[in-house]
DNA sequence: GATCCTATTGACCAAACGATCAACAATGCT
DNA sequence: AGCATTGTTGATCGTTTGGTCAATAGGATC
């Protein structure tokens, strides 16, 4: 449906015999952008063409097509998490805002890359694999610590498990700095032209300092007369 | 790769003879759900299957694939948008927090359905038919509505183009709530149990006050030794 | 340069795919 | 009841798809 721009050599190509590592990491790299563009559904020939062999020797390597999604998915996620990021939001010396903005702009440059955001998706719609997964992170070592940090930032220790609307007033900060992603991704929708990380950081910036200007006024304040406040 | 189930009738089905209008309509709902499941790459076989009918039958009503596709595109646009919210936006007796509150409310309502949210994000990994043409939407009659009731909510009657800043943050928001549709369509990623209307309405109250109560702050204060603020 | 190893290929297969069409059978009309 | 209309189907076509395999050729070793 969509073209997919062959980058491989034009002319003839004079068949060349790689080892066998150093074939199958190009086949593994050629793959991750191939689906990441086309879909899973993308054709095994076409991916072929793309990476300038036959689709053959793609069963050489990968016995299955899953085998190579498999493969995909595992590359993608590895690497991915980095254990710094729950060092910079576990650091007592730093403040929330601090913490917010250091997360979430590094986060950003990670997860916000081209091939992870659409391979996502694309597997959110099929198998589901990698946001079952990704979400099994971010339940367990990511929002806890962004619920404490914002706890502590209204003043307040406690270590209850968050309730709905206090994890959701997160996920809409953690959503809003993902919609960056998809715009730029999915729907390439680029409302104010070209960005560059140094821009994204600003935005998310904002979107922090508006996450946590207010948590504590709309979840931890005194139950005002108009607005209802959680326990 | 995804089962879906098969909830046409079972057994024999004899032969039903349905008028024109009523057998494109039962195929045209069929697609819109079918293709939202499986992608636009779903096979007509299959959604023969699913409407109970002769994957030939399809071609009698539709002359190709694509002609169905561009059918449940336009089906699922049409009535989608409600002139009734630029009214809302545009009421000079509501304050800010009741528009965006009142909007985003029924917004959600119509917008994050899993039919359109799935047909969405799978348009804008392909054709981007759709997201094309949403954005145009917000872009031309949502957006500069809720940057105008911003503004005015911080006592600025400014009618400039907006700074990337300013819309960024507003993007924040607005993303922030689409994100309740991603993870319940896409991401199937229940966080905190099953969820109604209901209850969304107080996510999204709580998004909009954490919007509001901050962006007079963050983005129209007198420029601070620490942040900088848009002129 | 002859030999071996194996990376690489072209040809092939069976199933699935979008699309076509002549034949069939409900339904309405007289 | 008979007929015309047309909604509906089964069979079929050409192509594409994931996957297989025997044959070929590039490169290292001696």
């Amino acid at each position: 449906m969509t073209p997919f721009p062959a980058l491989s050599l034009e002319s003839a190509a004079p068949r060349k015999r790689l080892s066998t590592l150093e074939r199958e990491r190009q086949i593994t790299a050629g793959a991750i952008r191939f689906f990441s563009e086309r879909g899973l559904d993308g054709q095994m020939r076409d991916l072929a063409k793309h990476v300038g062999i036959t689709h053959a020797l793609l069963y050489h390597y990968f016995p299955t097509k899953q085998a190579l999604i498999d493969r995909v998915y595992g590359e993608l996620f590895e690497g991915l998490w980095k254990t710094e990021w729950e060092q910079i939001l576990d650091d007592p010396k730093l403040d929330a805002p601090t913490k917010f903005k250091r997360f979430y702009i590094d986060y950003a440059k990670a997860v916000l890359a081209r091939d992870f955001v659409r391979i996502l998706v694309f597997s959110g719609l099929s198998d589901r694999y990698i946001p079952d997964r990704f979400f099994e992170l971010l339940r367990t070592r990511l929002f806890p610590r962004l619920i404490r940090a914002s706890r502590r930032h209204c003043g307040i220790v406690s270590r209850a498990k968050p309730a709905a609307r206090e994890l959701e007033l997160l996920l809409g900060l953690h959503g809003g700095i993902f919609y960056i992603g998809m715009r730029r991704w999915v729907y390439q929708q680029s409302l104010h032209g070209a960005e560059t990380p140094e821009q994204d950081a600003v935005y998310i910036n904002d979107r922090v300092d508006s996450y946590l200007n207010s948590v504590q006024q709309i979840l931890y304040a005194a139950p005002s007369a108009t607005t209802q406040r959680i326990a």
